[in-house]
RNA sequence: GCGAGAGUGGCGGAAUUGGCAGACGCGCUAGACUUAGGAUCUAGUACCUACGGGUGUGGGGGUUCAAGUCCCCCCUCUCGCACCA
C-alpha cells in the first residue's frame, strides 16, 4: 500500500516537541487550567499493551482538543512503581526489583513516547523513588496522628500465592484481585486505615461529581448504608447482653430465635455444657469452610444450638440462642435477632430445624395462619402488644422510640463497609513508619527522619514473612522515644495508598518541603478529567476519595473531592473475545505502530466502537483509518498543485455548509469522548472536498471556502492524528505549531441548507420526497405533498383522515 | 438468585424529547486510470420481488397517524452484587 511517510514525520514532530518544550506546562497559571489525567500504568516487564493504549490515546486526543480550545492543559504520566511483579520476578531470576523497575520504567518512557501524547514528562513521578515514599509515609503518619490509622488483630484475607494479606476490597469473588487465587483467612495484627469514619462523607459527595451512574452506584453499594437500630437481648441467667443490628425493629415481637456468627466472642461462654462438644465440632468446620463456600447463596444454612437462651426486651420471652455461619462476625455485631415469618434466610433456617415461626406483620391486618413463605413487604402489626394495627413502616419508630425509653436500644446507622487494610507482608513497596519499643510499644517514626529507607540488600524467599526480617540493620533500630534497642515495623504499604495521592504530587513532584504545594493546587484541583479502567470502582477510585476528604477535614487543602469528571474507557476485545496471554489473541500495537504509524494506530483506536464501550479490534479494519490519513494527505497536496482560483457560489455552498456542520459535530463528539462519530464526520468532510475538486476546475472553485475547509479539516484532525496534522499544518506555510493554533469555530447559519428534503408518507409508508424551504407553513407543505402525481396514486377516490406534519421533517396523509 | 446494560446488513458500528433504519469504515461488485495493481478515483451494495411492490433492528404481544426508540411477556449475552440481618 502506498502511503505517507509517516515514519519520517512522526519522528521529526516529537524530535522538534521535545526541543520546543511544547507539552511544558506552566503550573504557576491561574487562569483556564484543565488537568487531564489518566490512571498511571504499572511499569511491567512487557511492553504497553493495547489497554494503555487504548486508556492513554484517545485520553490525550481530549486533552489536546481542550488545549487548541485555549486551555492551559495539564497532561502528566508517571509509574505506579512499587508492587508485586517485580518482587517476584527477584524471586525467581534474583534480580533486585530496584533494577528491574528503573529498567522497566525506561522502557515504559520509550513507548509513551511513541504514543505522541502531550505529556510533560518534566513532571514524572515514580512511587517507589524515596522522594516520593517519602511522603507517602508522611500521609501514613498523619492519619497516625489523627487516630486514623491503628494496628489491631484481626481475622484478615491471605492470599496464599502472593504471599500477603489484602484488602475486603481486593478480594473479588473469594479471589485475591490480583492473581485470582482463592484468598484464606487468617488473624493477625495488621494495619488498618480508618475509612469507615469516611462512610457518611464519601456518600454525600457522590452528589457533587460527574462521574457514571454505574460507577457511584457500586460504591454506595460497597459503602452500604443502612439505617435501623441496634438492640439489645439479655442472656438468661447472666447479666450478659446480646446486641444486635436490625433494620427491622417493627418485627421484634416475631423474634424466635437468636444466631450469632460461629467465630463471636460470646460463644465460648454462652455454650452450655450439653451443647459444647457439637458447637466446637461446628465451629471448627466453620473454620475449614473456604469463604467462597460461606457466602453461597446456593449452599443450605447449617447451624447448632447453643444451650442458652436469650431475652426479648419488648415481652422478655426466653428465645433459644444458635450458632450458623451465615452470619457474619464481620457485619453489624456479628449477630442477628431471627424473625422467620418476615426474613427469608430466617424462614428457611426455621423450617430446617423445626423452630417457631410467629407472623407479626400481616398484608391486610389479620393472621394468615401457617406461612407458605417470609412475608417481607410493608403489613399491618399484630401479634405486637401495644403496636396492632400499626402500619410496619411507621411501627420501626415507634418500636425504636419505646426501646429507647427503655433503655433496650438505639436508633443506629450500619455500614457494610470496612475498614482498609494497609499493611502487606512483602518488600517492594513504603515501609511503615513505625518503631516497637520495648518501653514505649508502638512509636512513630519523627517526621524529619523520613523517609524510612527501604533496605537495599534482603532475601527474597516468597515465604509469607516480609523480607525486611531478613535485613538486620534496618528491623533493628532504636526508639525515637527513649533511644533504648527496639525493632521497626517489618511490613510495608499496600501499593494502592501510594496511588491514593499521586494526582496531588504531578504539579510539584520534587518539592522537598511537603507532599503538595496547597497554593498551587487551588489553580489545579480538582482534576478536570480523570480517566481509567471500570475496575477501580471500589478499590483506588474510594481510596482517593477518602485520602483527599482527610486531607481536607485537617485543612490542608481547600477541596474535598478529587476528580471533578470521570469517564471510563471500555475493553477492546477481538473477535467478540477479551485479549488475553493465555488464549493468545492478544494485539501487538508495535507490529501496526510499524506498519501504519501511531497516528493511524490511535486513531483506528478511537475509530473501532464507542469509547466507554470498546470496540473489537480488526487487522483488516485499521487499513480504513490508514486509507482515510492517506486520502487528507493526498487531498493537502492536489489542492496545493491545482491551487483554486475562482469563487464560483453555486457548487461550493454544500461544501461550506458540511465544513460549519463537520466543525459542530467534531466539537460536540469530542466534548462526549464520541470519538468514533467525530470521525465519520471528519471522513465526510473529506469525502465532500475530494468531490469538489474533481467536479470544478481549479479556475472556478472558490478560493476562500476550499481554503477554510482544507484548514479547518487539519485544525479538527490535529487532536486524533497530531503528528500528521503538525506536518500538514507546516506545509500549508505556519510557522507556529498546529497545537497553538485556535480551535475552528463554525457558523449555525451555514449548517442550514436554502431547502430540506421533506419525507411524504401515506399511512405511515414513505412514498415519496419532497424539498421544501426551512419552516414553510404545514397549509403548504400538505397542498404540494397532495400535487404530486405519485402521492396521487395513493390518494385518489379515497378520502384523507388526517394529515400530520412535522415541521422542516415530514408529512404524513392518513386515507380510508 | 437480585440489580444494571446490551442484542441492528457478510463484519465493526451509526441513528432513541417516537418522525426516511443501516451514517462512517471494512469486505464485496462494477467502471475509470494503468504495462500491471492487493495503489488510486468514481459508483453500487439489508433481504425478497411476478419490478407494482412487499419484508426487515433477538422472539411474541400492545400503544400510536408513525416504534430500533415507549409499555408487557420471553430468550441470549456482558457487567456488578451475591446470605449484609
Amino acid at each position: 500500500m502506498s502511503s505517507y511517510p509517516f515514519d519520517e514525520i512522526e519522528k521529526k514532530w516529537k524530535v522538534k516537541w521535545e526541543e520546543q518544550k511544547l507539552y511544558q506546562t506552566d503550573i504557576q497559571n491561574t487562569e483556564k487550567n484543565f488537568y487531564c489525567l489518566v490512571m498511571f500504568p504499572y511499569p511491567s516487564g512487557d511492553k504497553l499493551h493495547i489497554g494503555h493504549w487504548y486508556n492513554f490515546g484517545p485520553t490525550d486526543t481530549f486533552a489536546r482538543f481542550k488545549r487548541m480550545q485555549g486551555y492551559n492543559v495539564f497532561e502528566p504520566i508517571g509509574y505506579d512503581a512499587f508492587g508485586l511483579p517485580a518482587e517476584n520476578y527477584a524471586i525467581k531470576v534474583g534480580v533486585h526489583p530496584s533494577i528491574s523497575t528503573s529498567k522497566n520504567i525506561e522502557k515504559f518512557r520509550e513507548q509513551l513516547k511513541a504514543i505522541g501524547a502531550m505529556y510533560d514528562f518534566s513532571k514524572e513521578i515514580n512511587t517507589s523513588s524515596p522522594e516520593y515514599y517519602k511522603w507517602t509515609q508522611w500521609f501514613f503518619l498523619m492519619l497516625y496522628n489523627k487516630g486514623l490509622a491503628y494496628r489491631k488483630k484481626a481475622p484478615v484475607n491471605w492470599c496464599p500465592n502472593c504471599q500477603t494479606v489484602l484488602a475486603n476490597e481486593q478480594v473479588i469473588n473469594g479471589q485475591c484481585e490480583r492473581c485470582d487465587t482463592d484468598v484464606t483467612r487468617k488473624d493477625l495484627a495488621q494495619w488498618f486505615f480508618k475509612i469507615t469514619d469516611y462512610a457518611e462523607k464519601l456518600l454525600e459527595g457522590h452528589d457533587r461529581i460527574d462521574w457514571p451512574e454505574k460507577t457511584i452506584t457500586m460504591q454506595k453499594n460497597w459503602i452500604g448504608r443502612s439505617e435501623g437500630a441496634e438492640i439489645s437481648f439479655g442472656v438468661d441467667g447472666t447479666d450478659d447482653k446480646i446486641d444486635v443490628f436490625t433494620t427491622r425493629p417493627d418485627t421484634l415481637f416475631g423474634v424466635t430465635y437468636m444466631v450469632l456468627a460461629p467465630e463471636h466472642p460470646l460463644v465460648e461462654k454462652l455454650t452450655s455444657a450439653d451443647n459444647r462438644r457439637e458447637v466446637e465440632a461446628y465451629i471448627d468446620k466453620s473454620r475449614k469452610t473456604s469463604d467462597i463456600d460461606r457466602t453461597s447463596t446456593e449452599r443450605e444454612k447449617t447451624g447448632v444450638f447453643t444451650g442458652a437462651y436469650a431475652i426479648n426486651p419488648v415481652n422478655d420471652e426466653k428465645v433459644p440462642i444458635w450458632i450458623a455461619d451465615y452470619v457474619l462476625l464481620t457485619y453489624g455485631t456479628g449477630c442477628v435477632m431471627a424473625v422467620p415469618a418476615h426474613d427469608e434466610r430466617d424462614f428457611e433456617f426455621a423450617r430446617k430445624y423445626g423452630l417457631h415461626i410467629r407472623e407479626v406483620i400481616s398484608p391486610n391486618g389479620s393472621p394468615g395462619g401457617e406461612l407458605e413463605a417470609a412475608y417481607v413487604d410493608v403489613g399491618v402489626m399484630i401479634n405486637s402488644g401495644q403496636f396492632d394495627g400499626l402500619k410496619s413502616d411507621e411501627g420501626i419508630d415507634k418500636v425504636i422510640d419505646y426501646l429507647e425509653e427503655k433503655g433496650a436500644g438505639k436508633r443506629t446507622v450500619n455500614y457494610r463497609l470496612r475498614d482498609w487494610l494497609i499493611s502487606r507482608q512483602r518488600y517492594w513497596g513504603a515501609p511503615i513508619p513505625i518503631v516497637f519499643c520495648p518501653d514505649c510499644g508502638e512509636v512513630p517514626v519523627p517526621m524529619e527522619n523520613l523517609p524510612v529507607m527501604l533496605p537495599e540488600k534482603v532475601e527474597f524467599k516468597g515465604k509469607g514473612e516480609s523480607p525486611l526480617t531478613t535485613a538486620p540493620d534496618f528491623a533493628n533500630t532504636t526508639c525515637p522515644n527513649c533511644g533504648k534497642k527496639a525493632r521497626r515495623e517489618v511490613d510495608t504499604m499496600d501499593t494502592f495508598v501510594c496511588s491514593s495521592w499521586y494526582f496531588l504530587r504531578y504539579p510539584t513532584p520534587h518539592l522537598d518541603s511537603a507532599a503538595f504545594d496547597r497554593e498551587n493546587l487551588k489553580n489545579w484541583m480538582p482534576v478536570h478529567q480523570y480517566v481509567g479502567g471500570a475496575e477501580h470502582a471500589v478499590m483506588h477510585l474510594l481510596y482517593a476519595r477518602f485520602f483527599v476528604k482527610v486531607l481536607h477535614d485537617l485543612e490542608l487543602i481547600d477541596f474535598d473531592e478529587p476528580f471533578q469528571r470521570l469517564f471510563h474507557q471500555g475493553v477492546i476485545t477481538r473477535e467478540g473475545n477479551k485479549m488475553s496471554k493465555s488464549r493468545g489473541n492478544v494485539v501487538n500495537p508495535d507490529r501496526f505502530i510499524d506498519e501504519y504509524g501511531s497516528d493511524t494506530f490511535r486513531m483506528y483506536m478511537m475509530f473501532m466502537g464507542n469509547y466507554a464501550d470498546g470496540g473489537d479490534w480488526s487487522d483488516e479494519g485499521i487499513v480504513g483509518i490508514h486509507r482515510f490519513l492517506n486520502r487528507i494527505w493526498r487531498l493537502v497536496e492536489m489542492i496545493d498543485e491545482n491551487k483554486p482560483a475562482g469563487n464560483e457560489i453555486e457548487r461550493s455552498k454544500e461544501l461550506e455548509r458540511i465544513r460549519h456542520y463537520t466543525a459542530k459535530m467534531v466539537t460536540q463528539g469530542l466534548e462526549n469522548f464520541h470519538f468514533n462519530t467525530a470521525i465519520s464526520r471528519l471522513m465526510e468532510l473529506v469525502n465532500e472536498m475530494y468531490l469538489y475538486i474533481q467536479e470544478v476546475e481549479p479556475a472556478e472553485q472558490n478560493i476562500s471556502i476550499v481554503e477554510d475547509a482544507r484548514e479547518t479539516l487539519i485544525l479538527l484532525l490535529a487532536p486524533f492524528a497530531p503528528h500528521l496534522s503538525e506536518e500538514l499544518w507546516e506545509k500549508l506555510g505556519h510557522n507556529d505549531s498546529v497545537f497553538n493554533a485556535q480551535y475552528p469555530g463554525y457558523d449555525e447559519d451555514k449548517i442550514k441548507s436554502d431547502t430540506i428534503p421533506i419525507v411524504i408518507q401515506v399511512n405511515g409508508k414513505v412514498r415519496e420526497n419532497m424539498e421544501a424551504e426551512p419552516d414553510t407553513a404545514d397549509d403548504e407543505i400538505v397542498d404540494r405533498a397532495l400535487g404530486l402525481p405519485k402521492i396521487q396514486k395513493y390518494t385518489n377516490g379515497k378520502k384523507i383522515v388526517k394529515t400530520i406534519v412535522v415541521k422542516n421533517k415530514l408529512v404524513n396523509l392518513v386515507v380510508r
